[in-house]
DNA sequence: AGCACGCCGACT
DNA sequence: GTCGGCGTGCTC
């Protein structure tokens, strides 16, 4: 008998729970308990799906409060050492307990346990055979609607899961019993905890686009890495950094047979495109070594997807920040494309930055991690500059005959000194080259980042602005709609006939939105197809996709939009790109303002030029002389970065200090800055704070958010350990700060 | 975060 | 008399 025996097994369980404590259970259950295990604990009044961190001998928890685990997740291989480490690693970092870390990142399926048994169960499958094929509708009944339906659904799709059948027909387990006998269907069942066979990867040498000696280069110093080994791939748009991606994978997973890979992308409207490019070259792999993770998916799908990375099954896991969390026990390779974009920092929940675990992750590994972008983010950048990251330069436009666009910048000043007509916010020579390109036959572009059709409706004779009752915000005015509509909450309300305060009829538009843009150019370049795509016009689920395939097909002459359209999509005939609007961001209080519109500019007039057409891009601006365009006129990201780094070195601004935020959301704005103050008096008290600069507690710039004041308080230091340090400390004397209202940490923010 | 308990105002 | 407001406190 071992001591063990006498004492008891206990588990220390991490819980999705604002509490960083484990929480301790007995463990008499028949399977022996490991770190890494699902479990099902009682907590409170109910019963909550926890993880294991530790296994011990003893606990501390008195015996009457002790409480027992309720089952295990046996079908769930547990997660590895390495993995609970990354969610400790995230937890400590960005201040949240491993609980709140680990199970948000596990799929929502695996969190029920009521869901354990039927999610884990073999899957059955069933496949149309080519008997079936020619027998099955005409042996129908003519009005048996459900069997039809099933029979359409097995014509359709290579193999139907038994649980989407059972959704077409009540009994079609019986009838696909029957069809089976009559030899009309096949059923395969998988276990989807079964490792797939080893999939080795053939490289198909002859259809592959030749590289240029630099993509060769990147290719070799990436595959010759040996352990953690940080790159950034320094590309400008159309250089090839996908084909990059595409070799290094192809390499590094032909020479191990179990490896796997992780490749980030930003948004979600870029996984169709990167998952055909990376399903097309692996056409030698099982289709299921290729699997897409992010939040568009349905909840079985991204159960599905995320198993077969945990088991080993995928070879390559495609998917947005969220993914950077996943499962992956071969993991061997990370790539972040467009790594400065700043949809890969969370911004809700644990606020996290998905590139910076990646970095972290592949040196965990001993991997190689690619961060490709054609304007890196300044911390990137700095981290080479120091060497710390090798640097793998593409300056050159893969397609041969294609050059960098021209950058002209149109000076709205001069215009309007000039008396040249403009029409609507659209300058006499964009409408020229728009009208130029439309005669030719070739696609534009006009980006502005402002959706609706103007930012403010008022009143020509009072002066009132509508506003949101709920937010210190002013409503925009969505035209199609007909409504205003606060970005803030989504309030929204009739557009009104008259002005609330004086009665006035003529309430104006003020300053333009995309709708508006969409409108002017209809009357400014008769005869053209427009196309607006931004957030209200793909609300729909998967509209964007629809909505881009029409410009790919070339039905479209003019594209009108948001960012949306700025990111990654390799538009063929896109000869010209106009661009409305960038001032505002040149003087904005946010200092990261003019490094995100100097990537967005760049990557914008990435879109021009790409297939060999003379490439244009127009920048209306009333400030021509500014540094930031003239860079952007020179394609000169370096000379940019260098110059805003030494700006940044001199303000004393990130990457040169590390930041942290403590926001409060109170009732009123008072109680908000009340307790930031009492939260920076509390400071005092902490040693390693001496090395931390206290920023004043002030309002955000929109104060009021669905009725809620919100407030913030910025702390920096130039050590990273002190303003951890610091945060470790603070935390817990944050809670015992009077008051109600919400508050949260958050490490490194972008926004300040 | 949930979900209890607990102590004060307007209703059948 | 109680139904229900949300302040406070606990969860192995």
């Amino acid at each position: 008998m071992r001591i063990d025996d006498l004492t008891g097994t206990y588990v220390r369980v991490a819980l999705d729970h604002p509490l960083p404590t484990l929480f301790d259970y007995r463990c008499d259950v028949a399977l022996s308990p490991a770190p890494g295990m699902l479990v099902s604990v009682p907590f409170g009044k109910r019963h909550v799906v926890g993880l294991i961190a530790e296994v011990t001998a003893h606990s501390e928890v008195p015996p009457d409060r002790l409480k027992s685990v309720a089952g295990v997740c046996a079908a769930c291989p547990p997660l590895s050492g390495h993995w609970l480490q990354l969610a400790q690693f995230a937890a400590d970092y960005y201040r949240r307990g491993v609980g709140e870390v680990a199970l948000p990142a596990l799929p929502q399926a695996l969190r029920d346990a009521a869901r354990w048994a039927r999610l884990l169960a073999p899957e059955e499958h069933y496949r149309l055979l080519p008997a079936g094929r020619a027998a099955l509708p005409d042996a129908l009944p003519a009005r048996a609607s459900a069997l039809r339906r099933l029979a359409a659904a097995l014509a359709e799709v290579e193999s139907l899961p038994g649980a989407d059948a059972r959704t077409l027909h009540p009994k079609a387990t019986a009838t696909l019993e029957a069809w089976q006998a009559e030899g009309w269907v096949a059923l395969d069942v998988i276990d989807p905890a079964a490792p797939l066979p080893p999939q080795h990867h053939a490289p198909q040498n002859s259809t592959l686009p030749t590289l240029t000696d630099e993509q060769t280069a990147a290719v070799e110093a990436i595959c010759d890495a040996q352990g953690f080994a940080p790159f950034l791939l320094h590309g400008v748009t159309g250089s090839g950094k996908t084909e990059v991606y595409l070799r290094a994978l192809a390499a590094l997973l032909a020479a191990n047979p179990q490896a796997q890979a992780l490749v980030l992308v930003p948004e979600i409207n870029l996984t169709p495109q990167f998952e055909a490019a990376f399903r097309a070259r692996f056409a030698s792999m099982d289709d299921t070594a290729i699997v897409t993770l992010h939040s568009g998916l349905a909840e079985g799908e991204r159960a599905r997807n995320w198993f077969a990375a945990h088991t080993g099954r995928a070879r390559i896991v495609l998917g947005t920040r969220l993914a950077v969390l996943a499962s992956l026990p071969h993991l061997s390779i990370i790539v972040v494309d467009e790594e400065h974009d700043p949809a890969y920092k969370q911004q809700e929940g644990l606020r996290y930055s998905a590139r910076d675990l990646a970095v972290w992750r592949a040196k965990q590994l001993g991997v190689p991690v690619v961060l490709g972008s054609a304007t890196p983010s300044l911390e990137s950048w700095w981290q080479v500059e120091q060497g710390r990251y090798k640097r793998l330069t593409l300056s050159r436009r893969a397609v041969a005959e294609a050059a960098l666009p021209t950058v002209r910048l149109i000076d709205l000043e001069d215009e309007r000194r000039r008396g040249r007509a403009s029409v609507d916010g659209l300058s006499g020579p964009l409408i020229a080259a728009l009208k130029t390109r439309l005669e030719r036959g070739e696609q534009s572009l006009v980006f502005l980042n402002r959706r609706g059709y103007a930012p403010q409706l008022a009143c020509d004779a009072c002066g009132w602005v509508a506003g949101c009752p709920r937010c210190s915000a002013y409503v925009v005015l969505h035209k199609p709609e007909r409504t205003l509509r606060c970005h803030h909450c989504g309030w929204e309300s009739r557009i009104p006939r008259s002005c609330p305060e004086c009665g006035n009829v003529d309430l104006a538009p003020l300053g333009r939105g995309t709708q508006r843009v969409e409108e002017a150019l209809a009357t400014a370049v008769p005869g053209a197809r427009i196309l607006r795509i931004d957030a209200d016009s793909t609300r729909r689920k998967g509209s964007a996709q629809a909505l881009f395939s029409d410009v790919h097909a070339g039905e479209i002459d003019i594209l009108v939009g948001t960012q949306m359209i700025a990111k990654g999509h390799d538009f063929r005939r896109v000869s010209l790109v106009g661009v409305l609007n960038a001032d505002t961001a040149l003087f904005s209080h946010d200092f990261r303002a003019s490094e995100r519109l100097f990537a967005q500019l760049m990557q914008v007039s990435g879109r021009a030029g790409r297939a060999g057409l003379p490439g244009e891009v127009l920048v209306q601006t009333r400030y021509a002389r500014h540094a930031l365009y003239h860079a952007l006129a020179r394609h000169d990201y370096i000379g940019f970065a260098n110059s805003t780094l030494a700006e940044r070195r001199d303000a004393h601004l990130p990457p040169f200090v590390y930041q942290a935020m403590l926001r409060a959301e109170g009732r009123t704005l008072d109680a908000s800055l009340t307790f930031l103050q009492q939260a920076a008096a509390a400071l005092a008290d902490i040693p390693a704070a001496a090395r931390v600069t206290v920023y004043d507690a002030v309002p955000l710039t929109i104060v009021k958010v669905m009725h809620v004041h919100r407030a913030q308080l910025l702390i920096e230091s130039a050590s990273r350990a002190a303003l951890q340090a610091t945060l470790r400390a603070w935390q817990p004397a944050l809670g015992t700060i009077k008051g109600v209202l919400r508050w949260s940490i958050e490490v490194d923010p972008l926004d300040i």
